[in-house]
RNA sequence: GGCUAUGUAGCUCAGUUGGUUAGAGCGUCGCACUCAUAAUGCGAAGGUCGGUGGUUCGAAUCCACCCAUAGCCA
């Protein structure tokens, strides 16, 4: 084994980004990257896999603050919700940090200091638009208006999406702030930049040099056609971030420090393993180790522009090659939350088996960027078929005979030679796709031996010469020889499902195996009772995560870049009642409420105790909002109550009204709340 | 609007440099088998390869235009 140099590799994920939860969109990616990382430790290559949450940037600041929480607080909550889907889909990071970390804040100091001593860092004031009445400048998805060229109202600061036209805030008909609904006013701000055009010449070259799909190549090429413009890389104070060295007011956009991440989680791993930290980033890293990120197709400008034009004017090493994959289509529509198909990864795992959406996603990945189809109906034909009725069944068939008639154990020679070689000639082959992420027709060509092993079964007919005791040791061989192709397909399929390869080493009674384990048959050798290793999926299943992913996602599904929530279509969702008289509004009675005490309700894993002042009246209130609010972060807070709701007696305690909120529950909540002035028992109309 | 992908049997997808009757898996139907988580094996039906026009002796494969879908336009 010695004689190919195991080679040095550190991939990564992009960082999803910590102001919602994992989503099936993301698994995608997660799922890709881990079988190629764990394809080629199989292989015996040193081989690490470091990600991280992107903390950083208005919406994380924003979110924050309307949970009444510290930004520290919501990511770290979030961060603890990540890392346990990851680990739950068996996703294998070898590090798992924070872009809001020391050793994310050291690099981004870094590369900026070197990159302003390389002279690549321009400031120029420039013109936005400023919330007063918030104290920051918004973001162009923060503001909206009426576009100035159809008149479609409700649009974005940067672009409409009735006409599709492009514009400045500055453009926008009366716009207002999403934030507070304030007019916004313009303001005049300095901004670092990033002089991109500088590394035009290095750029193309590094394009050209194999590092890209060509699909993305060209892409590139057309942003070469239509000229690079320098970046801005700075926003004012307020913001969730890392300051800028030497300023007062000025953070790094979260763009900056986002894949400065991938160094900061390695950083961190090489602290605890003790590894060289420039061996995989130093300039001189390059062809000694190798560099690879995994990204969605919509971040290719970050990852294949500015990243490498950063490692490069910061003197580091740029990456092997950046892979891009497509988006997940469910259904062959865009995941949607009213029809369901809007599926966390948790909703997932509560109904089904992480390795079934394993197996699915690499049954369709190939290595291009083509959207990729969950369809529920092949997800769970194929999925039975294949895995169970197929692959897992081989080992089904053949185990019973073997220990109920040979006390477990296999036969002492192979009785099909040239079959088991046919399976293990394989093994290059396989391993080729694998290595070009050509998951798809690794997986045909691993289901194809599937049935060449069961047609062999079949031919031989084990359970028919066992009714001849005279032909015992011929059911015990082509048993043998059956468990034996079953073993080389577990080896070959160990990228994809771990835990049923672990499952399947346990039953062969083998240790952990390699790529290479598999190449010599395992012979007079005792294995252990066989247990189903993977049972099927029932489409009721798949029914439940629709119907649960309807009930409770909220509009907090954002991916790994910041933006703010998408808003359109939420009328279609969730269209708006008939209408009332003015007499049937009269009849609610909504006053100001100061919650004077709030705390967590013991045995209820939803709901939050309130003490609400009124104005001179206490309410006792039991409120579903425990998953999204802190109860400290309550006191104080002054909300709008629904004061003469009829008392109802619950099982904690009697509830004297509601607290009104929006959103569809869980994580996905937020309070209503009076602007300052307002006083406890004020009528709300 | 510009650009880039994609559009092949009911479903999910292969189809190398254009070349004989267009393939696979799943599903469906029939038969066989009963060791196996009703799993497996054998066989059959099923497509004017998004549309139109062109290049060519010959096009799913090349060209033009159109339609649909998705993405990018920092």
């Amino acid at each position: 084994m010695d004689a190919v140099m195991a080679r040095r590799i550190l991939v990564t994920s992009a960082l999803p980004y910590a102001n919602g939860p994992i989503h099936l969109g993301h698994l995608v990616e997660y799922i890709q990257t881990d079988i190629w990382a764990r394809f080629q430790r199989l292989r015996g290559n040193e081989c690490y896999y470091v990600c991280a949450d992107d903390a950083h940037g208005t919406p994380i600041m924003l979110k924050a603050r309307e949970q009444g929480v510290e930004p520290e607080q919501l990511i770290e909550r979030m961060a603890e919700h990540h890392r346990q889907d990851f680990a739950d889909f068996l996703i294998g990071f070898d590090c798992y940090h924070s872009t809001h970390s020391a050793e994310n804040q050291h690099y981004a100091e870094l590369i900026y200091r070197r990159l302003e001593d390389g002279g690549y860092i321009e400031r120029h004031t420039i013109e936005q638009l400023y919330d007063p009445s918030e104290g920051i400048f918004l973001p162009d998805r923060y503001i909206k208006g009426t576009c100035p060229r159809c008149g479609a109202a409700e649009q974005y600061g940067d672009s409409c999406e009735a006409c599709s036209a492009t514009y400045t805030p500055a453009e926008l008909v009366g716009p207002v702030s999403v934030i507070s609904g304030e007019r916004p006013v313009t303001r005049q701000s300095e901004h670092y930049f990033f002089r991109l055009r500088d590394f035009e010449a290095m750029l193309r070259d590094w394009a050209h040099g194999g590092h890209l799909q060509p699909e993305v190549a060209n892409k590139l090429d057309e942003w070469f056609e239509a000229g690079l413009r320098d970046w801005d890389i700075s926003r004012d104070a307020p913001y969730f971030g890392f300051r800028i060295p030497g300023t007062e007011a000025k953070y790094f956009y979260v763009w900056l420090d986002a894949p400065i991440g991938y160094m900061a989680s390695f950083r961190r791993l090489a602290d605890e393993r003790g590894l060289e930290f420039d061996a995989f980033w130093g300039a001189e890293a390059a062809g000694q180790s190798e560099l690879y990120h995994f990204i969605g197709k919509d971040i290719a400008y970050f990852h294949t522009l500015f990243w490498p034009a950063m490692l490069h004017g910061a003197g580091f090493r740029t990456p092997d090659a950046v892979f891009c994959h497509g988006f997940m289509t469910v259904n062959g529509q865009k995941m949607s939350k009213s029809r369901g198909t809007f599926i966390t990864a948790r909703t997932y795992l509560e109904h089904l088996d992480a390795e079934s959406l394993r197996y699915y996603i690499a049954a369709k990945l190939g290595p291009g960027v083509e959207d990729i189809d969950l369809s529920f109906d092949d997800f769970v034909q194929r999925v039975n078929a294949d895995v169970v009725g197929k692959l897992v069944n081989i080992a089904s068939r053949c185990a019973g005979f073997i220990t109920k008639r040979f006390e477990g154990r296999l036969a002492p020679r192979l009785s099909a030679p040239e079959l088991f070689r046919e399976f293990t000639a394989q093994s290059e082959r396989i391993a080729e796709l694998y290595e070009g992420r050509d998951y798809a027709r690794a997986v045909r060509e691993l289901m194809d031996l599937a049935d060449r092993a069961n047609q062999y079964i079949d031919a031989e007919k084990p359970w028919e010469l066992a009714k001849d005791p005279e032909r015992a040791a011929a059911v015990q061989e082509i048993c043998t020889v059956g468990l034996n192709l079953f073993r080389v397909l577990i080896v070959y399929i160990k990228p994809i499902m771990p835990q049923l390869a672990a499952d399947a080493e346990a039953f062969l009674n083998i240790p952990d195996q390699e790529w290479g384990d598999a190449q010599a048959p395992l012979l007079d050798h005792p294995i252990h009772r066989f247990k189903p290793l993977k049972t099927r999926i029932d489409p009721q299943q798949v029914e439940a995560v629709v119907e649960a992913s309807k009930e409770t996602l909220g509009g907090d599904t954002q991916g790994e870049h910041p933006m703010p929530e998408q808003t359109g279509g939420r009328l279609a969702e969730d269209p708006i009642d008939p209408q009332i008289a003015i007499d049937d509004f009269a009849k609610l009675d909504l006053r100001v409420a100061e919650i004077r005490h709030a705390e967590t309700v013991e045995g209820a894993d939803k709901l939050l105790r309130l003490e609400l002042d009124l104005g001179g009246e206490t309410r006792q209130v039991f409120a579903g909002i425990r998953q999204a609010y802190a109860p400290e972060a309550l006191i104080g807070r002054r909300v709008a109550c629904l004061a003469n709701l009829k008392p109802r007696k619950m099982r904690f305690g009697v509830s004297e009204g509601m607290v009104l909120a929006t959103g569809s529950g869980g994580e996905a909540l937020w309070l209503l709340s009076p602007d300052d002035g307002a006083e406890p028992g004020m009528r709300i109309r």
